[in-house]
DNA sequence: CTGATAAATGCAGAACTTTGCATATATTTA
DNA sequence: TAAATATATGCAAAGTTCTGCATTTATCAG
């Protein structure tokens, strides 16, 4: 390791080192979501949201996808996931928050779970 | 995971992400060092590596031991020891530049390593 | 084309970090 | 006790990050 590998490592550690970030990161580490459920899931102004996913971005932890409307962001530094894996421990495939989350919202990818109007 | 649980997570990863602290670390993980030998490492004044050592002390990441005239720093918690080896690869037990930086040392560790004077 | 919705961007003030420097403390040696 | 050495602390200026808010862009539905 030389000074510019501490530097690069330490870069990235900065967009990590972040509360809301992180919860972020926990969420995006699981599964693909667009910035609405993000939105819902951390209970701040979207443009607020917005920033912290650009930051992730330009750090290049995470990246966007356009789906029609909505934009969806995961995580594509496999180092990144594994650090995510030591930090909070792997993800358990059990009790996930996003159903929840996304009972109201109407994305492509909610639409299937909300139940039909009038059935 | 709550609020709580990211924010501690965050308050650790922001005393990691710097690049001198980083260089630090990778050297307290081989082993224990007294200041004086950090110093010399990075090159840097006295106050500045002890600012940095204050800091990574009071995020509970490295704990010193007094050993008369010196102070000893290591890497005290375990769960770090595991990231950093994630962060930069595990210990290689070959070329460390250890013994480079403390040939001109007179502390406890490094005076049987300088060869008696005139012999 | 118009209006609605999803997301991105720009900017400014507050808060925090970083770094250099002067000084303080504590231990050892003479 | 005095001088020397190792380390810690305090403080202030410069730099960076954080956050809220206003605005912009892009896409989709009518």
């Amino acid at each position: 390791m030389d000074k510019a590998d501490y530097e690069a490592l330490s870069a990235r550690l900065k967009a990590l080192a972040h509360p809301e970030r992180l919860r972020i990161l926990d969420v995006l580490r699981r599964e693909p979501e667009c910035v609405c459920h993000l939105e819902a899931l951390l209970g701040k102004p979207q443009p607020y949201v917005s920033q912290q996913l650009r930051l992730l971005r330009e750090a290049g932890v995470i990246c966007d996808q356009k789906q029609g409307q909505n934009v969806f962001y995961r995580v594509c530094d496999p180092e990144v996931l594994a650090w995510l894996d030591a930090f909070m421990g792997p993800v358990d495939g059990s009790t996930y928050e996003h159903h929840e989350i996304v009972a109201a919202c109407v994305c492509p990818k909610c639409a299937p779970l909300v139940p039909p109007l009038a059935a």
